[in-house]
DNA sequence: TCATAGCCTTTTTTT
DNA sequence: AAGGCTATGA
């Protein structure tokens, strides 16, 4: 026990005076690499080690896996206790919450949640159940126009009778959006189903209409600590600052600078207001960064001193000087993945260092591609945080949505899904059928399908009585309390899933087959772990559907890998070399950004979180011509090349020369283009505002992008597909602008010419 | 009535 | 590159 401060030792003075903070609202503002998750982590030791309860503290975090390690160091402080402790995200503490609770608010502890796939099919379906273009109402967006309402606290009711959102929406030409959002809210209850945003959303309301409850969730608590504060929207803000209003010891810890969350929901303003909710509270600035080079620090700064509203801070180290920011210039983005590629096996054979010391980050899931090829090619070991995860796979999403709906038969999206998988004869019409006996008949969906004979006789009465045989099974087994592997490994079998899979011999069918065996697993893993209280079903598929992009583990533990993400994945990482790639306007800061917003203040703090996550060495790159939809695109440096302080790059010598990535084969006609000609083609290529296409034949034959801004009736045109032809007339739609063209024996076609494969002859 | 092939559109980041 | 939608065939 003498030894239980030492901890102490480790830590600068205002460090020491965040952990030691006594009680009362505690604000502090960590700069990037300033020891945040230390401070945490010992504050929690502390409070713990002062007598407090781990059962009465709360520390809500970012992802899980964050949650996981923290309790992990806490564990190695002050032992077995920490696994008492309230530890996780919000989404995921509070759906706990909302399975003991829920039935005030008329939900089941069985509740479904719907990820976003299951909300935009969902909404997909209501816009056409309702008669609605969904061209007018895209159901992204109105989807987004939904989760804010919810984000911000704003119900249905409220949002119809709002004459703001109704104007708003009547402005632009949706005014049934109100009416699509409770008709969306009715569905969802009525599935016993929660999105994401209903988790917060429907906290709130158990807090503000029953006040026992909140009550008693407000005497346990007695700390209440917030990381990436300046990602919480306003929504869990408030249930923060309600939770903790008996105490008044609620902790954030947050860095404005890196707010980069605003897209869904999340809230400067939290942070930097947050001394107006409490007069009383006492804030410690982390300043100093032991994590990276002076050259990194300050070229940060330099890019976040752009920005107008911030807290007042000075990030500074003490580290040495290090290495100039490199930047490369590649032709192309198979260039850039491969000059990078070859920068990682250098650094690593003249440096020491090891695959995990690498990270490539880039502002888009769908550039890691590139780099997969060539990492792949020259046999560097690498792994993918995030992008298309395991969960999202459609093999994946099936059996899940067979075991959704064993234990939930009002979820309709899972309904969907398998009543017609594998095929057994029910088409559109027979499900349409089913809904509307069920509504005619005042019954749910569930009880027609199980008592299909008294409605529907025939063929398709026969198909679904078997399905509906096949559910009742499953739920026998759960009513026995067989545990969760049990029941999944029953059901991916007898579904015929497992069947339909393992009978498709190709290598895709393969790799399906393997990871729906994945994940029987996982599930077995589930059980197994002693830490699962619950071995349920249920329980699982809470975990899973609640589980982020960083808590999928590596898979064979090697964690030997290069580390390729989305730069707001990379949140709270570090790596010795960072390389941050795709640095082109509309790319990085994303053309949505430019299009949506009058600031470019988020896409600042994306680069600026970028920038800090390097230890020793950041190197920038970007391509003068880009893929993107199967189409080139001619790119402009990123205005944030411009931004940064010059005086910390240096652009890079070994920029390499080629045309494409496509090698020029030998058994073709050889391009009579010379190396000098690619290049001066290259240096010349002038920057486009949109995707425009005007093919020309590149080496290897294939048509390529280029200019038809200057298209015009009576041009003579080539298409890949329809041959050649005449435009016939040239029209302009909002952005977009289409060509009537005459093709030689194909007759008349219409393009849209940002998407079509033109050439001007 | 259902299944399939091919056409058309999409356009960031994530709990 | 992928998923939704439509037209076509069984």
């Amino acid at each position: 026990m003498q030894n239980q401060n030492n901890y102490l030792d480790k830590l600068n003075p205002p460090q020491r005076e965040a952990v030691t903070h006594p009680e009362g609202p505690l604000m502090i503002i960590a700069g990037a690499g300033s020891g945040k998750t230390r401070v945490l982590t010992y504050r929690i030791a502390w409070l713990i080690e002062q007598g407090v309860d781990p059962f009465n503290i709360l520390s809500l975090t970012f992802t899980n896996k964050a949650a996981g390690e923290m309790r992990n160091r806490i564990q190695q402080i002050i032992g077995a206790d920490a696994k008492n402790l309230w530890m996780g995200t919000f989404h995921s503490i509070f759906a706990k919450i909302l399975r003991f609770e829920g039935k005030r608010l008329g939900y089941t502890s069985d509740f479904t949640i719907y990820d976003t796939d299951d909300s935009k099919s969902l909404i997909r379906s209501i816009i056409k159940e309702l008669g609605l273009d969904d061209k007018t109402y895209r159901p992204n967006y109105v989807l987004n126009r939904i989760s804010n309402a919810k984000n911000a606290l704003v119900s249905w009711e409220a949002y119809v009778n709002n004459p703001i959102y109704m104007e708003d929406d009547k402005a632009a030409r949706m005014p049934e959006i109100g009416r699509l959002y409770k008709t969306y809210q009715m569905r969802c209850f009525q599935a016993n189903a929660m999105d994401f945003d209903d988790l917060l959303f429907n906290t709130n309301v158990l807090f503000r209409d029953h006040l026992d409850i909140l009550n008693k969730y407000q005497h346990k608590f007695k700390h209440v600590l917030v990381d990436e504060f300046q990602d919480t929207n306003v929504s869990q803000y408030l249930i923060t600052k309600k939770l903790s209003s008996v105490h008044q010891n609620i902790c954030v810890v947050g860095d404005d600078a890196q707010s980069i969350y605003a897209f869904r929901g999340a809230n400067i303003q939290n942070i930097l207001n947050f001394k107006n909710d409490y007069p009383e509270l006492h804030v410690v600035k982390l300043e100093q960064n032991y994590r990276s080079t002076k050259t990194i620090v300050n070229a940060a700064n330099s890019v976040i001193a752009r920005n107008r509203e911030q807290l007042e801070k000075n990030v500074f180290t003490d580290n040495e000087e290090g290495s100039k920011i490199e930047v490369i210039k590649a032709a192309s983005d198979n260039e850039e993945a491969r000059l990078i590629a070859t920068n990682i096996f250098e650094a690593k054979s003249n440096e020491g260092l090891k695959n995990s010391d690498f990270s490539i980050l880039y502002r888009t899931n769908a550039q890691s591609r590139a780099f997969e090829e060539a990492l792949r090619k020259i046999n560097i070991k690498y792994r993918i945080v995030g992008g298309l995860s395991f969960y999202q796979r459609k093999e994946i999403k099936d059996l899940l949505a067979y075991l959704r709906y064993t234990v939930n038969q009002n979820d309709e999206e899972a309904f969907k899904r398998i009543i017609n998988l594998p095929k057994r004869g029910i088409g559109d019409t027979t499900v349409a059928k089913i809904v509307v006996t069920a509504a005619e008949n005042n019954r749910s969906v569930w009880e027609v399908v199980s008592n299909i004979s008294q409605y529907v006789a025939g063929r398709a009465g026969q198909a679904i009585d078997e399905f509906a045989i096949l559910i009742k099974s499953f739920k026998l087994m759960i009513e026995e309390g067989k545990d969760a592997h049990t029941v999944a490994a029953y059901i991916a079998k007898t579904s015929g899933i497992l069947r339909e899979l393992y009978e498709d011999k190709t290598v895709e069918g393969l790799s399906r087959y393997e990871n729906v065996q994945e994940l029987l697993n996982s599930v077995k893993q589930f059980v197994d772990n002693p830490e699962n209280e619950e071995k349920t079903l249920s329980a699982f598929l809470q975990t899973v559907t609640l589980m982020t992009s960083a808590d999928q583990e590596d898979e064979d533990g090697d964690n030997e890998r290069v580390t390729l993400m989305t730069i707001h994945g990379a949140k709270g990482l570090e790596f010795k070399y960072v390389y941050i790639v795709g640095l082109e306007e509309n790319l990085f800061p994303s053309q949505m950004m430019l299009q949506n917003r009058t600031d470019l203040e988020e896409e600042r703090r994306l680069f600026y979180v970028a920038i800090t996550r390097a230890e020793r060495k950041l190197t920038l790159s970007y391509a003068e011509t880009r893929y993107n939809y199967g189409r080139l695109n001619y790119c402009e440096p990123s205005r944030f090349l411009e931004e940064i302080d010059k005086s910390f790059l240096q652009l890079s010598k070994s920029r390499t020369v080629s045309y494409d990535d496509t090698p020029v084969r030998n058994d073709r006609p050889t391009s009579t283009l010379s190396f000098a000609k690619k290049e001066s083609i290259i240096s010349n290529l002038k920057p486009v505002q949109k995707a425009v296409a005007t093919p020309q034949h590149t080496p290897s034959g294939d048509f390529v992008a280029s200019d038809t801004s200057k298209l015009k009736e009576g041009d003579k045109v080539e298409h890949p597909k329809f041959g050649f032809g005449t435009v016939k007339r040239m029209d302009i739609n909002g952005t977009d602008r289409k060509a009537t063209i005459v093709f030689d024996g194909q007759g008349e076609k219409t393009l849209l010419l940002s998407f079509a494969k033109l050439r001007i002859l």
